[in-house]
DNA sequence: CTGTTAGCGCTTTCAC
DNA sequence: GTGAAAGCGCTAACAG
């Protein structure tokens, strides 16, 4: 048996089964207003054939390609991966493939996958932009005409609804926490960024320690694992050395605890650790890591729903201006306290992986 | 301004640029032979409209559609969204889209996702079959009229391609290096599995036990934390317990950490650990998991070279039967020697995670 | 119930 | 250099 056959096509299929190409159509679509015996027939040339209707044909009647475009900055990133499950579901729920591309957070292969997506005549779109403030974005969306959603991030001043975790609420929860335990010298460990997270949550960790009139020790040289010890190392050596540290971002998070673990620091006794997104681990490790958690799938999941109900919002074969109502969906996010902040759960650890 | 316009065509583009059909299309593929002056003019109005050609259109003539298909359990497993990241590098390299769709192991689903992918046109197919043995998907996908390579798991008795690591080996490696500790009670802990991967490593695990001279300990039912931990339980309270665990599978890694720590079990002291996939904080847990390293990023690129280099090989616009050569690429793990089997590396274990 | 036919948007000869 | 026209595979009137 050899590969590589010639792909069959509809009439290939409509003359074998001696009928019209119309009918051959309507037997592919659901078989009703067909003869029984007629039908049974063009299904049996269907199967010998391996015949499969060409998607671009359907396209090009002008239908919805049922595909819709996701734009994220890696796939790698369990965030970004854990809204990509949840989006696929929504997706193949109603029937639609989902095409996911990424970007690694460069501005240019953003815009040049929404581009590819575009040619694919993708029925909505759904991206974590790189940069909230990128204008040659928001104009490429805006002209768009399909459904945008963004999520994680906002598309600043335009109309694309967004679906985001509070990131300054969450960056607040995390400080007051530390601040309740009675830490007054709360460290906030970050990379430098221009992502839109971060920001917000540096400037909800910055509001706390000042509301609570204390000052504010914010280090944005955080990296890699190197630039993290040297960042806690220089301030445990300092005149004024941290006794908690707050960082922002999950990888930064795992750098800290393995600094504080080689400079063989005690967490919490000398210095406590409170992380903002959870992680497989985080549990299991001793002491355990307490963390921010978002609603990774709801923010999938939201978006993709909102995409649908926009879709369908649109009058069908006709597109036209519907008023740009921008919606904002701010999800609330969760401290999940465990040992590194000084808490001491009452539960067993292990009890939380079951 | 407003959203939703209509989607411009290369007709409209001509009629507004005041040109012919072919013109604009010359444009669009480059500009060759198109009178400067004119190919501006064309240019203005294509940017101005926002037009973007119609892929549907040009797939239709018969050309590929630069488009393939991954079929995966799931994309939330890091051995396969690592192996996807590394599909779409190749695929991005080679001026193509990669479209990711997800089985969670159903061989339904499995079916009916390469099908929607023939549906779409796909001009290859990679994919983690969910049954090795499954006919059905050996059929499906032996009738297909494009290049499929399988990953991770083979297409048994089928012509498709396959990029895997050694499973056997691994397991072998993993067992023989317990063994050289002189561990004598070594017990495998997996879940029962129809899996090809898992079996394999059973196997090999088998083998090297027996070929010392040893009994083989083979739990195979662990399914979540709670079955870890009651297995683990039992086995350590037997009148022979084990004194090295050795885990087929990431996540049952993980458990079993988390159980001995539970019962307060001393790692490598009473029970040496040894893992099977390495994970993000495998050297940051105290003490550190040994394990065996598949080459992720590896198996993904090679599938994919190996793809496009098939593609390559049919002829342009004719596509023909090609000597069904079945090709096999093993590819070797490697021992991860960190502190759970009983080894002390010398390095500071931070050190590894810059 | 069924066949005929006119395009959907694009590329590509083939003339001019 | 440029345009007219045919046709890729399919669907949707419109006749029969």
């Amino acid at each position: 048996m050899s590969r590589k056959k010639a792909i069959p096509t509809l009439s290939e299929v409509a003359k074998r089964a001696g009928v019209g190409t119309s009918t051959v159509s309507r037997v592919i679509n659901g078989g009703h207003r067909v003869d029984p015996v007629t039908l049974a027939r063009v299904r049996r040339v269907i199967d010998s054939l391996g015949y499969v209707p060409n998607l671009a044909a359907r396209i090009l009647k002008g239908y919805r390609t049922r595909t819709m475009g996701l734009v994220i900055p890696s796939i790698a990133d369990p965030f970004f991966s854990g809204c990509a499950e949840a989006i696929q579901a929504v997706a193949h729920a109603n029937d639609s493939l989902l095409i996911v591309v990424t970007t690694q957070n460069d501005p240019r292969t953003e815009i040049e996958n929404v581009d590819v997506l575009r040619r694919h005549r993708v029925d909505g779109l759904i991206i974590a932009p790189a940069n909230s403030q990128n204008e040659a974005l928001r104009q490429t969306l805006e002209a768009l005409s399909i459904p945008v959603v963004a999520i994680d991030r906002p598309v600043a001043s335009s109309s694309v609804t967004s679906v985001l975790a509070n990131n300054f609420c969450g960056a607040k929860l995390a400080t007051q926490h530390l601040l309740d335990h009675g830490y007054k010298r709360i460290m906030c460990l970050t990379g430098e960024s221009t992502l839109y997270t971060i920001r917000e949550r540096i400037s909800g960790y910055q509001k706390t320690v000042e509301a609570a009139g204390l000052k504010s020790m914010l280090d944005t040289s955080v990296k890699d694992y190197k630039s993290t010890e040297y960042a806690i190392e220089t301030s445990l050596s300092s005149s004024d050395p941290p006794d908690a540290i707050f960082s922002t971002k999950n990888s930064t998070t795992i750098y800290a605890f393995e600094a504080l673990q080689h400079f063989k620091v005690p967490i919490p006794g000398r210095v406590a650790l409170l992380g903002y997104d959870d992680f497989e681990l985080a549990s299991t490790l001793r002491p355990s890591i307490s963390v921010i958690e978002q609603p990774i799938e709801e923010i999938g999941r939201l978006a993709a729903e909102s995409l649908f109900a926009q879709m369908l919002e649109i009058p069908q074969g006709k597109r036209r201006a519907t008023p740009a109502r921008r919606r904002q969906i701010q999800l609330e996010t969760r401290l999940v306290a465990r040992s590194s902040c000084g808490c001491s759960p009452r539960l067993p650890e292990a009890a939380e992986s079951q």
